[in-house]
DNA sequence: GTCTATAGAGAGATAGAC
DNA sequence: GTCTATCTCTCTATAGAC
């Protein structure tokens, strides 16, 4: 699976600094002009690559998207419970200001006018959520409210970033996600509180959720 | 405050077609010939009004972003109980799947480059922030508490819209709506409940929030 | 496989008739 | 004030030498 060799091929220093300048004005914005001076490659190479502009983009986005999911999953797999793992991927380490990779690319013309391009931010999302439900679920919650809130989780962090974004300030990611942490906290007490039971799921006779 | 003529004057139509495009595509994507053909205005009419591309979308996102604000204090200053204000800004009727105005400018390169576009970004979010923050604290949350729930429920839109965006499917926004009022529900009841007091803030000795 | 040179289309912007 | 015509620059892509 394409391990660290020193000298990497041409094809992947293209695809590299695609996904630099992506991750900086996304992709309609890149030309390949741009990449062929990031890169270091010679004008007329990256057509010998890549038949054109988004196969290079398919290539790169797809990279994009696998390589922040598997970063995602690996904070969300590890041995601590449940709760905390979810807690370490709402706290971990962000550039919120330059903004998530993927969730920016939901802005941009070019990626979403191309189906591969679009299928690649729509599988890291739906990949993220199956894989905070299922932590969520670990936690004690049951299936649609772990759906829900894992859903809600990742959209407090896409959100965290378009605010920190717009504003320059990455402190507003921050009170973003310890705003729904709060939250979650509070939810976790009442969770084992039987006066609680009044506006949670209906649950039919052999127990099961409505 | 340009009251609603039966002849719109060219320059505003040129701005009605310019946040039209933007809201479709960007800023940066969008081209005169596009703006000019959708305002069905001649050639060299747009730079009569505007010296440049860049004065058309300053005008064109600064109004954007003030009627988009303005349409979110309507919501949020009703008669209603603050809480109920609240729920209803958070599941207001929204094109979730087309994205918000405003905030998907903030992956937008050209945008984010001119300080006058940005600016005009910035302050919406500072305003809307502004807005729910004083309604969390109608409805009986700590100065700081309620800054970083607004901000929580801000970016609970914002990143409903991307995921809505990503998937093509507007039920995306719904369920982290959802999923955002049923751990304010649940904080709700705790909020009454002394056993809380544990995980609060703490207090000085003057009972201000430290 | 990599380079230099360049084609064709469309971008932002201007000139000048009406 | 509004239009048509056009300029220059950069974009995506191709040709062809090495």
């Amino acid at each position: 699976m394409n391990v660290d060799r020193g000298t990497p091929s041409t094809r992947d220093r293209l695809i590299w600094a695609a996904q630099e300048l992506y991750a900086a004005n996304g992709v309609a914005a890149t030309t390949p002009r741009q990449v062929l001076a990031r890169s270091g490659v010679g004008q007329g190479s990256l057509y010998h690559h890549f038949p054109s502009k988004l196969d290079l983009a398919s290539e790169a986005v797809g990279r994009t998207a696998e390589q922040t999911l598997r970063a995602a999953a690996a904070t969300l797999s590890g041995a601590l419970p449940a709760r905390q793992r979810i807690y370490s991927y709402l706290r971990r380490d962000r550039d919120a200001v330059a903004g998530c990779r993927v969730g920016r690319l939901t802005a941009d013309p070019l990626v979403m006018t191309t189906d591969d391009l679009r299928d690649s931010v729509s599988s890291y999302f739906t990949g993220l959520i199956a894989l905070l439900t299922s932590n969520f679920i670990d936690a004690g919650a049951a299936e649609n409210a772990a759906r829900e809130r894992a859903t809600t989780a990742v959209a407090v962090i896409q959100g965290g970033y378009v605010l920190s974004r717009a504003m320059g300030d990455a402190s507003h990611m921050h009170s973003a996600v310890e705003g729904f942490i709060g939250l979650l906290n509070d939810s976790a007490l009442t969770e084992s509180d039987a006066s609680l039971q009044a506006h949670r799921p209906r649950r039919t006779q052999n127990g099961a959720t409505a």
